[in-house]
Order: C-alpha cells, then structure tokens, then sequence
DNA sequence: CGTCCGTTTGAGCCTGGTCAATATGAGTGG
DNA sequence: CCACTCATATTGACCAGGCTCAAACGGACG
C-alpha cells in the first residue's frame, strides 16, 4: 500500500501533474498504490470498467484492441506516461487492452479522486483538457499516417521518428520486438522484414534490433515527414505563396444530398 | 456580426455546454458570430492557426487529411456539432482540413474565451474534458475498425450505424455522396461500389442513396458490431458501464514512440 | 437534347497477407 | 558445457484484397 515519495515525485513531472499544488496533489493521488507486474500480465482487459489511472513508471506496456480472433497494438507505452485518462474521466469501459512487455511498475490512482479533483480544481480540470486534446491530436495524426500512407511509408517515418528521438541521425535501437512493431505499423511481421529489405537501398542496415541508417537524407526523401502526421517533425518555413490554397476558397462541386429524416444525434468532433 | 438568441440557444442543446450558468455562458459566447458558407467552401486548412471553435448549426461538413497528393476524409460532421476543440485549448495549428459539402450555417466562438472560461468555471473544465474524452474514444474506435476490419466489414457496420442512427432496420439513405462515404471507410469508390454489389447475398438493395436492407439479421452475422468499436451497440448483458456518449470522430493517433534511453518526453495515452 | 458529374463495371496489376519451411537466439535442464 | 525447447525472425512461394486505368451508364441541369 505505502508508496515510496520518489515515486510521487517522478509523476510530478508529468505536465498533467506539474502545476498542481502541495495540497491539491495531495488529494489527488490520495490511497493511491504501486505494483509491480511480470511481463506478459494483462492490466486491463477491453471492455472492464476502469477504475484506476495508471501510471507506468517503469517496464514496458501495450495498448491492443482485438475483434474476431484478431489483434492490433495500438500504443506501446514507456515510463513516465499515463494510460486510459478517458475512459476514467467518462467512467466508461475500457476500449483497449493494456499487457506488460516486460516486466513493469506501474502507479494506480484512484479515478474517483481524479474525477472529484478535476471537477473542483480548474487548473488541474485544464492540465486534464490539454492532456486529453493531445492524446486526441496524437490518434489523429496515426489515422492520418495509416489513411495516406503505404507500409514502405510508414516503416521509413517511424525509422526517423526514433532516430530523432533517440537523437542521433545514423543509429537507433529499436525499443521493442519486431512483431509488436509491426503490429503497431499495422502489418504483418513478414512484411516489416521485406519492408526492411526494400529498405537498404536507401542506406538502412537491420542487424537484429540495431539499424544504422547510412544515408538519412535519401530515407527522408522517401518517407517525407510531415509536422501534421510525425509529431517529431518541426514545422518548417511554407513555402510563401501557396499556390492558389487560400481559406475560405470555394471550389466547385459538391452537391447537396438529401437531408436524412431521421434526426441526429449530435456528433463532437475535437 | 448579431446572432440571433435562437442561435445561441441551438449549441445550449450540445453536452458541452447544456451545464453552464447564463453568466458563464454569455462570457464563453462572447464575440461569438455565425457564418454562413456556399457549398465546397474550405474553411480551415490543415496546419493553420486555429483562433475560433466551430459549430455547426446546418449543412454537413467533412474533416480530412492530406500528404503527398492523396487525401483521406476523416470525418463527416451534421448539425448539431463542434470541431477543433483540441486544437483551440492547445493553441495548436490544425490537423485537418475543414470543408462545407453543403451550404452551411457554422457559429464561430472566440478561442481565446473559450480557453479562458475553461481555466476559470470548473464545471465547463470538466464538460470540455468530457467532450475530448468521448472524441478520443471515438477516434480510437475508428483506428481499431481500420486495422482489425477488411473492407466489406466496414461497410456492412456502417450500413448498420447509420441503420440505427436513422431508425428504421430496413431503410437508410445515405447522408451523403458515395465518394465521401469510400473516403471516409478508408476505400476507393470503386471499391465500395463493389462491397454494395457482394452485399446482395446478405439482403442489401443500393438503389441511389437509399438502401434496403433485406435480412438485417444476415448483415449482422456478417458484420459482428461491437461495442468496444461500433458505439451504437449497447453492450451486452455482461458489462456494467454505461453506454457512453462517444462521437464517431475517426482520429487515430500514434502515441510519440518513449525514448528508450535518457530523458523521456512524457507520452501521454489516455 | 446535350453536357457534366458521379457512379458503376470490367480488366489487369500490385501491394500486402497467408502458409510453410528454415534460421537464429535466449532460456532451461541434463 | 551442451542438448533441447521455445519464441522470434527471416525467406520463399502463392494467393487475394484492393487499387488503377479505362470505358460505359445514368441522372441533374441548362
């Protein structure tokens, strides 16, 4: 039950956390609890209701979602990160399944606490809404890659994501196994080994989970990275007069459908 | 730059802002004014700033995403509806395009209020949390239809959706062009002209935009709705938790990959 | 009546998936 | 230390879902 106060204070820099008060945060986190998980433990199974928020700390997690027999990674998550804030602030079953990659440690706060502080504490109810709006931005932009892009697309951008992100622009170490990878990139762990085949002629070396990616400005050329897709890429100059894609332009086209009868039910839309 | 009251009393009808005292209501309004657009009229494009929340009182409105040539409709919105509220409380540039496929009727609310009434009314805070809540979930329930349903699957749960949405278990009409409707299922129009065709065997009749289902029964054997993707579904006898109030908001996103070593940037998964 | 779109249909191609067999590597027990 | 096992990766052959290109059809509108 106890839980130590480096523990706390390592949820502290999460920016859902970080401007709360002593007091608040306090309340917040009140009965809140650590444990530890083997790896392979399924946390949550989609459909349960949620009752915690979890905190992973330290280890590895998968979000899946499955359906007939099928399954999907969602997210792979890794310290120091929240899962499943939506379904607590809605208190609604979970849509994903959360399973340890590897064995892990993970927070638990009560989601009735969080609910009453979010409703009481309008700075904590903002860190809330702007966690939640770039959870929703982030699900966007994976809709976006897997809409627009082919497999070959996807598996050269996310090279480039962890190459910036690992920092350094000719090696990386892939942060997880192959076939949750693929699963991720949603493919089949076949074709992200033929993707990475297709893939030396634009300077990428696969040597089990290292790669060293020989000629990053070729790969780039192929993958083209966009600010609106790969949140790792930074908004470059626009080109300065954007050919004839003004707002507010009407272009032609698009012909009224008939109204449905029946009357809707008011769809949001961040 | 007058709204009419009848305007105003239209988006009182919405969650978001249904709770609201009057006095929080006409400071959230604040600088508020309706516009209205012709058809095919883009009224935000994607990596723009984003200075205002819109709603939308009437017509249809489509959300997509583009790179490289090719385009994805996103989502389709009907009255009455907002858009973009992740990106007003992020003060962040776009994802999407926004475009009219009617003449429509759209109210623009001043972001900058927006975001202040949220830090300062609890009660909105927690109404904005609740509202990007059930967008992320809606966007999440649209990615796992992606990568764990084909085609044909797709649109069998669609006709279903909109079967359940309109009322009536036998008839639909479709709410607006087929080309929108592939774009939106993640297909070519050409496909889905052909998903109607083997639909046949399982009842289905496409005469224009209205469509009879036959055997809806066999549809459902097909399609196999869930509620942890399909929100219209109510959930089985098992679960407890409430049905929720999730929108059909597609917005798949791929969580920032952890670093795997060295300081880590906070993923944040809801 | 003719034109213009949106839709449908057909033929061929190609990406990506399936199935099966073969490494490769980590962990275990003799 | 080695043999065995099991899981993960890779490779190849084959298949199919979905895309492209092209043409024909149909309704809406002038």
């Amino acid at each position: 039950m106890s839980i130590r106060q480096t523990d706390l204070d390592r949820i502290r820099t999460l920016p859902l956390f970080a401007d709360m008060t002593p007091s608040v945060f306090r309340d917040a986190t009140a009965g809140a609890f650590l444990q530890r998980f083997p790896a392979g433990t399924t946390l949550l199974m989609e459909g349960d209701p949620v009752d915690f928020l979890y905190v992973l700390l330290d280890g590895a997690v998968e979000l899946q979602g499955s359906w007939k027999e099928k399954e999907a990674v969602l997210a792979v998550l890794r310290p120091v990160s929240t899962f499943i804030l939506a379904a607590v602030m809605l208190e609604a079953p979970a849509l994903m399944s959360a399973r340890t990659l590897e064995r892990s440690e993970v927070l638990m706060l009560s989601g009735e606490a969080l609910r009453r502080t979010t409703r009481q504490d309008p700075a904590f109810g903002f860190a809330v809404v702007q966690e939640l709006a770039g959870c929703y931005r982030g699900v966007v932009r994976m809709v976006k890659a897997h809409k627009l892009r082919g497999c070959l697309e996807r598996v050269a951008n996310y090279l480039l994501a962890q190459s910036a992100r690992q920092g350094d622009p000719h090696h990386i170490v892939l942060p997880y196994g192959k076939r949750v990878l693929a699963s991720l990139l949603g493919m089949t762990p076949e074709n992200l080994s033929r993707a990475f085949a297709q893939l030396a002629d634009y300077g990428v070396q696969v040597r089990g989970p290292e790669i060293h990616l020989a000629r990053p400005r070729a790969l780039e050329r192929l993958a083209r990275p966009s600010p609106l897709i790969d949140n790792h890429v930074k908004a470059g100059p626009l080109p300065i007069g954007r050919a004839g894609t003004e707002s507010l332009t009407t272009t032609p086209g698009a012909p009224p459908p008939p109204a449905p009868s029946g009357v809707s039910a008011a769809p949001r839309t961040a």
